[in-house]
RNA sequence: GUCCCCAUCGUCUAGCCUGGUCCAGGACACUGGCCUUUCACGCCAGUAACGUGGGUUCAAAUCCCGCUGGGGACGCCA
């Protein structure tokens, strides 16, 4: 499989975010290249002037630099290459492989839908081919195609594949304004760019053979094909935008890891056994072609939640405070002390799903004031408390060591004096702590917030069951 | 309609090429239990699938054919 010289690409064309789908080809592509030590290269497909946009390419480049999809060349832009494109529609033209057209499109139209109607197959009748037409005026250039025979290649998942060239009719390479068509473009490129292996999706499968026979009229080596199938949502019909979050970076804002994601897209499709989590070096390493399954799968947000929260609790602190901080940002926590972030991460990590998750349980290590969680309050916070939590804060009081081990001790002496076990006390600290009744362990919590910040909640904690009373 | 592709638990999949070791394995989700200062984590257990009909064979999830179902493509979009 090693071989030299493999070159890989990833065309998006920028009319739109990058979807998972999309995010997945460029992930295999960028493995297989990694892995034969070959190139991958980012191209932008916008050929289509009406429909692309600069903020879309913004975003997939925003997507793939986020994934860590690095590229060896690129991004190349399709429209500022029309040069290349041109000299190959002469060339077809020049050895009689291509003809001017000029039937309209409106013509067009009402002849593919009369096919239609007597179900044939809707393709162009090839009324110019033999008309040795020049250029006019509104005319288009087509690509002669056999009438007979068969285009056949060997795909890398699915196998051979293979058309009857009746089945295909002579496309457009040049349009009527003189850019040159998608089919045109992409071939063009390939060549010009020495792509050597094509993975791309399932879509792609009938366009193939229209390709291949761009590739056979010029002359040049056919590259190898490999094609995805598609992700489906989750009533099993081809993803799309009612199906919601679809934008790759829509996950990162949602607070998922950019690993976890590039896991839950290697594995849908393609699979090592029955491993399920992977580094990226294996990734590269036992990525294989061979491997990607045949049918089309539906995207599992449910496991990627899964892989998302083994990843916190993987992840280094420092790691995850780095991804943390914008998200107490964004919810008003301005120039937090990183190091007590870091500090609370360690006690959330292991029961956070999503960095989301995670900000929105560790507002109660930053917030000023704690606001009781109204059940909690009733069910803990109760006058036949008072006399043990305040036996505690003299005790806390005293108490020098604030760290899990010391505290533990001074509990163990606390309770066996009061005779009662840790629960009878933690839940009510837990919410005088944390206003919660859920939270880490309550001697992390107070290792955590400092000696100072626990007495205060405790205090203010006392004054409102007082209140009470 | 025509062409192309696909078909194992709810979902992602292993197994299929090289038939027997598969009354089908793993993961997510779900259910029950254990652990326990709460919530989690962790651990243990459980529910759950070879679309269907025929053939080949001593033997089929695995090979062949039909059917059904699903997806994709049929643009001067990419």
């Amino acid at each position: 499989m090693i071989q030299k010289n493999i070159v890989t690409r990833f065309p998006p064309s920028p009319t739109g975010y990058l979807h998972i789908g999309g995010a997945r080809t460029a992930l295999f592509n960028w493995l297989f290249a990694r892995q034969t030590g070959g190139k991958f290269i980012l191209r932008i497909e916008d050929t289509d002037k009406a429909r692309s946009t600069d903020e879309a390419t913004r975003a997939i480049i925003d997507s793939m630099e986020w994934l860590g999809l690095d590229w060896d060349e690129g991004p190349y832009f399709q429209s500022e290459r029309y040069d290349i494109y041109n000299a190959a529609i002469e060339r077809l033209l020049s050895s009689g492989q291509a003809y001017h057209c000029h039937c309209s499109s409106e013509d067009l139209e009402k002849r593919r839908k009369s096919a239609m109607a007597k179900g044939a197959k809707p393709k162009y009748d090839g009324k110019c081919r033999e008309l040795g037409l020049g250029p006019a005026p509104g005319s288009v250039v087509r690509l002669k195609t056999p009438h007979t025979g068969t285009t056949q290649f060997n795909d890398l998942i699915k196998g051979s594949i293979r058309f009857n060239n009746e089945e295909l009719d002579d496309l457009i390479l040049k349009r009527s304004d003189g850019s040159p068509t998608y089919h045109m473009a992409v071939v063009a490129d390939d060549i010009s760019l020495g792509i050597t292996y094509i993975i791309r999706g399932d879509d792609h499968v009938n366009n193939t053979p229209r390709q291949i026979q761009i590739y056979q009229a010029l002359g040049e080596s056919v590259p190898q094909y490999a094609h995805v199938p598609l992700i489906l949502g989750p009533d099993k019909a081809r993803l799309s935008k009612r199906h919601g979050a679809l934008s790759v970076l829509a996950y990162r804002d949602m607070g998922y890891l950019p690993h976890a994601m590039l896991n839950a897209l290697a594995r849908l499709g393609w699979s090592y056994g029955d491993q399920e989590k992977f580094t990226k070096e294996e990734l590269i390493e036992k990525f294989s072609l061979e491997n990607v399954g045949k049918s089309a799968g539906v995207f599992n947000m449910e496991k990627l939640q899964d892989l998302n929260a083994w990843y916190i609790r993987e992840s280094a602190d420092d790691i995850l405070a780095k991804g943390l901080i914008p998200f107490l940002e964004k919810s008003g926590f301005k120039n937090l002390d990183k190091e007590k972030a870091k500090d609370a991460i360690a006690t959330l990590k292991i029961r956070s799903k999503t960095l989301v998750d995670m900000a929105e349980s560790a507002r109660f290590y930053f917030e000023k004031e704690i606001i009781y969680d109204e059940k909690a309050d009733n069910k803990f916070l109760k006058p036949d408390m008072l006399d043990l939590l305040l036996n505690l804060q003299a005790r806390l009081e005293q108490t020098s060591i604030f760290d899990q081990e010391g505290l533990e001790k001074t509990f163990v002496a606390f309770l066996e004096a009061n005779q009662i076990k840790l629960k009878k006390v933690a839940q009510p600290l837990r919410v005088a702590l944390t206003g919660k009744t859920a939270s880490p362990g309550i001697f992390e919590v107070m290792e955590v917030l400092g000696k100072e910040a626990v007495l205060e909640r405790l205090g203010k904690a006392i004054n409102h069951i007082r209140d009470k009373a």
